[in-house]
DNA sequence: AGACCCAGGTTTTTT
DNA sequence: ACCTGGGTCT
């Protein structure tokens, strides 16, 4: 049976990873040193030697790891065998499991719907108002984070309130408790609650817990650096004492604390399992030595590291650039020439490229300068089509057709379009609901004490609009509707006739009517992948969990150069790159030098370097327009920490190297090609 | 109830 | 420079 195919091509560490068996397994897997490849090879190797796939369990971080990592075990063993593996984030495992009976054990529906972000923001604002916290420094961001940082950190209402030292740490408290019971009123749970609710569950119903052990008896768990304390719990309690549990990481990579990651997770990995072998992938197959020994010499200066040097056998390469511009419309002036030389020159396709920084607001000068230039470029992250208006109205219809009981959704939508009901008519409606008990304002809607409030015009209006959400529930509960449902949802509430009304300029008004239809071509895709599991709460769920890179699905269209956060640049790579921006109080982000968390801005310097393959150019200004008013900037300290010889200066002057003559004419050629294709 | 206007605040990173 | 939200006017 060891053919051994699935191992072939490993270097040694590599093979010893793969090939462990039974136990503990701490693997810490340097930057570009083939971890992927060794997790998938290890899968492979278990089934091999008879573990059956149903027993495997593989956690990573995005959607977009989990497809890649089961795409490449399916190349590995076949495609049947890859699809019984179970390989989820955290997220969707935790999803997978309370659909699968768990919810209904905890008190939620197994069709519980999923809180999105704004849509916590907005009930914690009510609460917030509820509990008399407006005003000065009152911020409904802010509450959030920190209740789900309680959550994470595995905090209950009553323990945050019980430790709370400050009255402004009672109200969180207070908003926080009335936020988990609202949520539970209506049938929703938030991100964290998929996570929180796994070890509710497993306490409750020991049976359960022991049915999940009997079946996920081999776990993997891909970048554990970035486990919060939720997670860690989950890993560990399913892992129990068999702890046939294999993690891979990078402790130089934890860039994730402040969303609650605790590194000493890696960093005491043997002390939480004593019996556990550790094994270091040291050797880079991504990036030149020049990188390499830049991005290691930046590390060294942490002291908290489980320590790696990194190695390569390939050449040194070119040295990086360093360049120093006047300001930032400079900036994005220069780097898109250098990319339009740069493609010329090497003849490599703008995917090639990436340009990447510390905050998404970045990205804008950037955009502007390339589409100047028509280099095409796709953006990734920023939430932005999550979170326009139409789509979260829309999203709104949906989540109040499906669920009657969901309010605020409703709330949300009950005069979007307009349909004459204003503060009045909801005063009415919430004392209403006081008198029911919390009955779901939907039911109320429909009642006749509500209508005989209404002048008869308007009361026909909320009729149809109930009468409108009940026959498009069922729509959208038939199979196989899916798309047409949604259509039918929003053009029968006037949403699509109403959005001429609602904004102004034509164009606005044409381009969300865009992005609506954008959003149903992502619901009919979605039922061509899923087939008779497309239903309408999957849908929703899938939207949800996605992240920003799996909307960026543009299949067919040219990518083009690809434009992100450093953080949303983990776990890739790409030939040329330019990190943006590298000033102080940028990058080290200002927050973070007056919070002190140098070691972890440097990380991300670290996985900013350690992207590249080839060439690395780092930028800073001079000047920059901070809240309009342009500013004098420091370089970033981090600059310093590069090896003076691995590096070389330049200005706008010097960066642009005139082209040889061969590869002007290449250049000219190619415009030539591309003209006579337009 | 809705349209329009001005002032103030705002900027980290995201499953 | 940008957007949100509050306030005022129709």
């Amino acid at each position: 049976m060891p053919s051994a195919h699935h191992l072939a091509g490993l270097n040694p560490q590599q093979r010893e990873a793969a090939t462990h068996l039974h136990g503990p397994l701490l693997i810490l897997a340097g930057a570009g040193t083939g971890k992927t490849s060794v997790i998938t090879r290890r899968a492979a190797h278990l089934l091999a030697h008879g573990v059956p796939p149903e027993a495997i369990l593989m956690v990573t971080f995005t959607n977009k790891a989990a497809r890649e990592m089961r795409e490449r075990i399916a190349a590995l063993i076949g495609a049947e065998p890859a699809r019984q593996l179970t390989v989820a984030t955290f997220h969707g495992f935790g999803s997978r499991l309370l659909r699968g009976g768990g919810a209904a054990r905890l008190g939620y529906s197994p069709r519980f719907g999923l809180a999105t972000p704004s849509y916590q923001a907005g009930l914690v604002k009510t609460l917030m108002g509820e509990a008399g916290a407006v005003g000065e420094g009152f911020d409904p961001e802010r509450f959030l984070a920190a209740i789900s940082r309680a959550k994470n950190a595995l905090l209950t209402p009553d323990a945050m309130r019980d430790q709370a030292r400050a009255p402004l740490e009672l109200k969180i408290a207070a908003v926080y408790a009335e936020y988990q019971k609202r949520l539970r009123q209506m049938d929703l749970m938030d991100f964290d609650d998929l996570l929180v609710l796994i070890l509710r569950l497993w306490e409750n119903c020991p049976d359960l817990l022991q049915a999940h052990r009997a079946r996920y008896r081999y776990l993997m768990v891909d970048e554990y650096q970035d486990t919060n304390p939720v997670q860690f719990q989950i890993v560990a309690t399913l892992a129990g004492t068999a702890a046939n549990l294999a993690v891979v990481g990078d402790d130089d990579q934890s860039i994730y604390g402040w969303r609650g990651a605790d590194i000493t997770n890696i960093l005491s990995f043997t002390t939480h399992f004593p019996a556990a072998k550790v094994i270091r992938l040291e050797q880079n197959y991504r990036s030149t030595g020049a990188i390499l020994q830049a991005a290691n010499a930046v590390i060294a200066r942490n002291p908290k590291r489980h320590g790696k040097t990194l190695w390569s056998a390939q050449p040194a390469g070119e040295k990086i650039t360093i360049l120093r511009v006047p300001d930032d419309t400079a900036e994005g002036r220069i780097v898109a020439e250098i990319l339009r030389d740069r493609q010329a020159a090497a003849r490599r396709p703008w995917t090639d490229f990436a340009i990447l920084y510390r905050s998404n607001h970045q990205s804008r000068g950037f955009e502007e300068a390339l589409r100047q230039r028509q280099i095409p470029y796709t953006l990734v992250g920023g939430r932005s089509f999550f979170e326009r208006k139409e789509i979260l109205d829309g999203l709104a219809m949906i989540q109040a057709a499906l669920n009657p009981r969901d309010d605020l959704a409703l709330l949300r939508i009950l005069n979007v379009p307009p349909r004459g009901i204003g503060d009045k008519t909801l005063e009415t409606l919430r004392q209403l609901q006081q008198l029911a008990t919390g009955a779901p304002l939907q039911e109320l809607l429909a009642t006749p004490e509500f209508l005989a409030e209404l002048n008869p015009a308007t009361a026909d209006q909320i009729r149809r609009f109930t009468a409108t959400l009940a026959h498009c529930r069922g729509e959208l509960r038939q199979p196989g509707n899916l798309a047409r449902a949604i259509n039918a949802l929003f053009r029968d509430l006037g949403y699509l006739d109403g959005l001429g009304r609602l904004y102004k300029p034509r164009e606005d008004a044409l381009n969300r009517h865009e992005n609506l239809m954008e959003f149903i071509t992502a619901a009919a895709q979605f039922e061509r992948e899923a087939g008779p599991a497309a239903t309408a709460d999957a849908f929703l769920e899938r939207f949800a969990l996605m992240d920003g890179n799996d909307r960026e699905e543009k299949d067919g269209q040219e990518r083009g150069v690809t434009l992100m956060t450093i953080h949303a640049a983990k776990g890739l790579e790409f030939p040329e790159v330019i990190v943006a921006g590298l000033e102080h109080n940028l990058f080290p982000h200002e927050m973070a030098v007056k919070e002190g968390n140098l070691e972890e801005e440097r990380r991300l310097f670290y996985v900013a370097i350690t992207r590249a393959k080839e060439r690395l150019t780092l930028v800073h200004c001079e000047k920059r327009a901070i809240r309009g008013a342009p500013q004098r900037r420091r370089p970033s300290p981090f600059l310093d920490e590069l090896p003076e010889t691995l590096v070389e200066l330049h200005t706008p002057e010097t960066v642009l190297k005139p082209l040889s003559r061969e590869d002007a004419k290449a250049l000219v050629l190619a415009r030539l090609r591309a003209l006579r294709e337009e």
